[in-house]
DNA sequence: GATGAATGAGGATTCATTCAT
DNA sequence: AATGAATGAATCCTCATTCAT
């Protein structure tokens, strides 16, 4: 938790904290109070920045989730196939390793249903999730009807989300620190191995209705 | 957002408020002002049922997760298989279905990290980790090493969780309510077949290392 | 700090409670809850006692101050001399030894100047101070002229309020209590000796004026 | 009780306001409130310059006990004799006239056993009362053996204390003001006169014990 | 850009007191 | 005589924000 005074320009370092601390406690839980001492300002230097919290959470939220939906975009302009998939999994676990909070503040928002939950979900949630249907069209052999391919998609990033988000009591039950770097490369083995065997089941027994 | 007033004994009516409004906004975001107001209270006779909002906050967790750990405690006395993981998650999605706000309010917590967190990852989510990595060394041909049974578990219990904690963003995606009968049961039958999948499926190809 | 719970009759119980706090913390200072507390009943109980906070000050005050009336107007019907003085002093400091907490009470009321603070002046301090200087007037050879007797008699009584009232501070310069047994005998032994110095020394010389 | 708006930097007219009531009514029956309407703020903004209701408080003690100290150093540095004495018991009382909320500040710090008292006795009342032992040596003639030095002291303080503290009660007993200018000057006389008395007395009859 | 000072609104909590039981 | 529950008023303090400098 040390000042991080003096760092980068001043809009900048402002967003980094803020983001640390959004992160951190969501958006009711902070106060800009604290993130101008973090960001060895007054808060009254803080509105020479950004006219007021909710911008400035938003600000945060619009730069952290930004790069995740260009990462994505860049991504699957080359073929199908495992590769593929395991790079897409790899390139995303280690966009998230470095930038942890991201997960946290989207839960946030999403638990909270902020203001900014529409724009979050129409523009980035769902191209990301179009785009892993796509994919899986593309996967021959699949067990998965294809009304079911949302859920897939949705499954699979609930794991990688709940992976950060939950980190905190999973850390308690394992009494291991789930984003460490050992860690995260095991989780990211684990999503890879996952995709593989969603892919390629054969198709299970009969299921009962329920 | 209808006034709760008048209906059964206080107690009762306020830790359903504060259930309510703690799943909504979180600790930090609910005024205990407003709980007092939903069950019909001043704020001052709320402390006469309460010591304080933290310890009201605590009790909304210990009532709300208590029956899940009985849920969870009277499940598996019976024999394993593919029967047994069926009622297991079609018990759990109608309790979660019955209390959404649990899931919520377990998130909550987790990116908090408040107080209560250790109690609920040691007295609730590990003997569920535990339970469930159990069931996995009574299932034959599973392709996965019992290493890796915990993060099938974990994994399991995210998009459990996720379903619901996610629910307002997926809905903003899918243009839909995830939490409607509908898209439960819809959910219920996928993590069903998922189980099947995950626990049937021949091994995968070779894994590059991440 | 121990409970006080069911010794004697409630309403004396309360009186108890009720001296040692109001001496302890004041008036302000001073929960009802605390009181009700300390006395072994809830508060709305306490209110079948009394009428009210003000009331239940007042009663203490009164409670504690009569008794001392009392021994005042029961000591100087013997004859003056200094056997007398010594006798009165002993009373006195033995009747505050035992009653450490009266004068706290009268000196927080002095402080406060509330609304028991005349009754207390004229109904308790003026018959001690209008004592104090009709003995002094029987008293030969005195340095003191009339004019002068109230002030002695004043200086007198905050000597001997004082040493209670700024016990706290006075044991924090000299590391030790001033009230234990062995410094209460001593300011004893110290206020006789002074009471013989005071009225038997030989005039001083001329005085500046100020 | 007028408003005292406008007079002076921030800072020390909260200081002067809340000097003022915190000797009238103690820290406890003092409201933060009436401390900011006083000095012609909000609250909130009163907390712009101290941290809280405490911290304001020993600030008003640091900046009230501070001179005094101070008068008392510079005093002794001249030979002991009657004027000397004379001369501080003069600065002392011209000191405490001038501010006479002084021993009222420290009775009730006193009485109520605050954070504040153990510094108060240290670093203030304990040279205080060092001082004074010292000058009662250099005193040839007197009655009081040395183990009754700072015993004699602390009734001289209590004294002078006491006129204060015990200014309301006096006040309704005498039908008049210890505190006008007349009275304080008399005071000061009469302590003067007591000194001397105290000092030169010749030694008294035998005396009992107690 | 930065800041000290100010503030209205609201934060949790405590208070003395009441009243039906 | 005792109490659980209720409450209006007040407690200290924090909040996001503004504005003159």
């Amino acid at each position: 938790m040390s000042r991080e005074h003096e760092i980068g320009p001043t809009r900048e370092r402002i967003l980094d904290c803020a983001e640390a601390l959004f992160a951190e406690r969501g958006l009711a839980g902070t106060a800009v109070r604290d993130i101008a001492r973090q960001a060895g300002l007054t808060p009254a230097s803080l509105y020479n920045h950004f006219p007021g919290k909710q911008a400035l959470y938003e600000a945060v939220l619009e730069r952290g989730v930004g790069p995740l939906i260009g990462l994505l975009e860049a991504l699957p302009a080359r073929p199908g196939g495992a590769e593929t998939i395991d790079d897409t999994i790899g390139a995303i676990m280690a966009h998230l390793a470095r930038h942890p909070r991201l997960p946290r503040l989207v839960q946030y928002e999403a638990l909270t249903g902020g203001a900014y939950l529409a724009r979050l979900g129409r523009a980035w949630l769902r191209p990301l999730i179009e785009q892993g249907v796509g994919a899986m069209k593309r996967e021959p052999g699949s067990p998965w009807a294809e009304e079911e391919h949302p859920l897939v998609i949705s499954a699979w990033l609930q794991i990688v989300f709940g992976h950060f988000t939950l980190a905190p009591v999973l850390g308690v039950v394992f009494e291991d620190d789930p984003l460490s770097p050992e860690n995260l490369a095991r989780q990211t083995r684990f999503l890879r191995k996952l995709a593989h065997v969603l892919m390629s089941a054969r198709s299970g027994p009969a299921q009962r209705e329920g």
